[in-house]
DNA sequence: TGACTCCTAAACACTC
DNA sequence: AGAGTGTTTAGGAGTC
């Protein structure tokens, strides 16, 4: 270290003013400096771009599957329409209340399950993700479903009270009541879409239910909470918010539904009134014509329309405003052999989607399951390790350390659960990197921890008092260079954790020595006397230098990660063939930026882009060690002991749009995890 | 088993 | 004197 002690002309106080104010000079993190007062962003963002595809999806697929149903139910009117009797009028109290609240209660997680499932950290953030993605789509479903439902009732009222002053049209009374009863039957094949799925969930337990606890489907409508609300209730939990507050609160969260709602929700006026709907058997052509009909009184949003463009498939005209595309859907889709045609190609899409999404599910349960009996076998948690300690602590701080207490997530409740407890610390993303690409605090304990978990639950670090599971150097290091002039006070760093990490918002005393201790002990950390006073900067040399130990002489390390980089390179190809391949724009090529899909892909890619950029530098290691500046690129680490002269030479056998620039640089640290997301 | 890394804790010195 | 900063040592635990 150097030893400038004696010079110094650093100044205590100034240097804690550019602390507490230095946070909002690092203009290149301001987003994720600045989101616990704008609102985060990252994890957030990228979720509700997630559900934005995730809606369109289900909307394309809603709005099939009412089509198909009314083909089926006109199908079997047809047939019985000669022998059923005019006189409905006395079924008519029954069709208005066939649907229990049961069945209309969204069955969701409720706050005190999602509470729960957050308490016993078991769900990597990623998992919650996926599971809130989950509730979201089968919530835009029955929405649409419930909306649906009630414009058929009322509908049917109108109908009724029609009939009663006029006394005809029996017939469409009859309609009415056999696509109520149908709607009747979709609604309890969605219940028991989203039973399964819960089934699924507790199956993996991902999901816990009490003994005491009442099913998810008798809960309360009261507890049914919306998938905007579940997303709020993760924020408000982990920042230590009770569950019942965001309960509490129903409003706002209706961008996703009513959105939905509005682009999809089936017009039962329209079907009705609709000469072709009483007229004509070929009903796929009702979908289109349903509505643009609907979607006039919601002109922002229809499932066929969008960007300008006409999103019928095949058909792509530009279409400048909603108005000249509803002459343009009327006019070339209207109901005619080839919009019947395509209408059941798209049938036909989706089912295989749908099927393919099963069997994808399949094997992933089959996978966590095979996982999960191996990485037990080995070793049972003697121990309740909650997901931090278990990551990064030493044994000292967790259980002897009486400050250590954060480990306890002072989130609500939190009891601290053992990470082994089951399959569903495997995640998602953590799937994929199992092995050599997590660093060896992570292998330890089966917690796999990426960078790109990291990434994607920014917001869950920031909120949720969850040890990071990097070491202190590297996220001193992050917080330098994240800084424009790669350098930070002291007390900037401190600012750092404290505002990027919720769990180093206590226990300052001891995480502050420790930062301190690294920043002396490492002599990747310079010492310079600014203006300011006396800054920490980053040799990248000497930070390179600091890891001797390299898993290149780990065969089976290396193994690993090629083996997996050969299942994730088909996998990720596979996963553009099933979308390219069902002509999908929501799929193709730009479609990478499907959220959930496309994510999932780069993560793979990235994370075996590290893993691989480390086993081939290996070979050729042509890292001399860059220059300070070079290194000051904001840091993208993964969390992997590699090699620090691997920095450059990743010979990436796989290129990826997201494949950073500045990746390749911090490839070899041990420790780096932070940045990715943060950037 | 030993070298190594990382963490925590603590003592001490220096400056303001 | 006290707080903040910086250095150093020690010990435990895990990895390789």
């Amino acid at each position: 270290m150097m030893q400038e002690s004696g010079t110094e002309t650093k100044s205590n106080g100034s240097a804690i003013q550019n602390g507490s104010s230095g946070g909002n000079h690092l203009l290149p993190c301001a987003g994720l400096r600045e989101g616990r007062s704008n609102g985060e962003t990252t994890a957030a963002d990228a979720g509700a771009a997630d559900l934005a595809h995730v809606q369109q999806q289900q909307q394309q697929q809603q709005a099939l599957q009412v089509a198909r149903q009314l083909l089926l139910q006109q199908q079997q009117q047809q047939q019985v329409s000669g022998l059923k009797s005019p006189k409905r009028n006395d079924k008519q109290p029954a069709l208005q209340v066939p649907v229990s609240v049961a069945m209309m209660t969204p069955q969701v997680i409720t706050p005190q399950q999602m509470q729960q499932i957050l308490q016993q950290q078991v769900l990597s953030p990623q998992q919650l993700q996926v599971l809130l993605q989950q509730q979201q789509a089968l919530m835009l479903q029955q929405q649409q479903l419930q909306e649906f439902y009630k414009k058929q009732q009322e509908q049917l009222q109108l109908q009724l009270l029609q009939q009663q002053h006029a006394g005809k049209q029996p017939k469409e009374q009859q309609q009415v009541a056999t696509q109520q009863l149908a709607f009747q039957q979709q609604l309890l094949q969605m219940q028991q879409l989203q039973q399964q799925h819960l089934l699924s969930l507790q199956r993996q337990g991902l999901l816990t239910i009490q003994p005491g606890q009442p099913a998810l489907p008798l809960q309360p409508l009261a507890q049914g909470m919306i998938p905007t609300e579940l997303q709020q209730l993760w924020k408000e939990v982990t920042s230590a918010h009770s569950a019942e507050e965001t309960a509490g609160s129903n409003h706002s969260s209706l961008d996703l539904t009513t959105t939905c709602v509005s682009s999809s929700a089936p017009s039962k006026t329209s079907l009705i009134m609709n000469p072709h709907a009483s007229t004509n058997g070929q009903l796929s052509v009702h979908t289109p014509k349903r509505e643009s009909l609907s979607h006039e009184e919601h002109p922002h949003s229809h499932p066929l329309y969008g960007h300008g463009v006409c999103k019928w498939p095949g058909c792509e005209a530009v279409c400048e405003d909603f108005q000249s595309f509803l002459k343009h859907l009327n006019s070339e889709h209207a109901l005619d052999d080839r919009s019947t045609a395509q209408c059941r190609v798209q049938m036909q899409v989706v089912q295989q989607l749908e099927l393919q999404l099963a069997k994808d599910k399949e094997r992933l349960q089959a996978m966590m399951t095979h996982l999960h009996v191996k990485s037990t076998e080995p070793k049972a948690a003697p121990q309740p390790l909650n997901l931090v300690s278990s990551v990064t602590l030493s044994k000292s701080a967790s259980e002897a350390s009486p400050q250590s207490l954060p480990h306890t997530p002072t989130t609500p409740t939190a009891p601290i659960t053992p990470v082994t407890q089951g399959p569903s610390v495997i995640t998602t993303t953590s799937m994929h990197t199992v092995g050599p690409i997590r660093r060896r605090y992570s292998d330890k304990y089966n917690v796999p921890i990426s960078s790109a978990d990291i990434a994607q639950n920014q917001e869950f670090y920031k909120n949720a008092e969850v040890r990071p599971p990097f070491t202190y150097a590297s996220l001193i290091r992050q917080a330098i260079l994240e800084s424009p002039e790669k350098q930070l006070t002291l007390n900037e760093i401190y600012n750092w954790f404290t505002r990027m990490f919720a769990y180093f918002r206590r226990n300052a005393a001891t995480w502050k020595n420790a930062v301190r201790h690294n920043l002396s002990l490492h002599k990747c950390f310079v010492r310079v006397e600014n203006v300011k006073g006396a800054v920490w900067t980053v040799d990248e040399v000497e930070f390179q230098k600091r890891r001797p130990q390299k898993i290149s002489g780990n065969p089976s390390l290396i193994k690993n990660m090629q083996s997996s980089h050969a299942y994730c390179t088909p996998l990720n190809a596979a996963l553009q063939a099933s979308m390219a391949e069902n002509s999908i724009p929501l799929y193709t090529t730009a479609s990478m930026g499907n959220p959930t899909l496309g994510n999932l892909a780069s993560a793979i890619r990235e994370e075996l882009n590290g893993a691989m950029e480390h086993t081939n530098s290996n070979e050729s290691d042509s890292s001399p060690g860059r220059s300070p500046m070079q290194a000051v690129h904001p840091v993208h680490v993964k969390e992997e002991p590699l090699d620090p002269e691997e920095a450059e030479g990743p010979l990436s056998l796989v290129t990826t749009a997201n494949h950073s620039p500045d990746f390749d640089h911090d490839r070899d640290y041990e420790d780096e995890p932070v940045n990715e997301d943060m950037e």
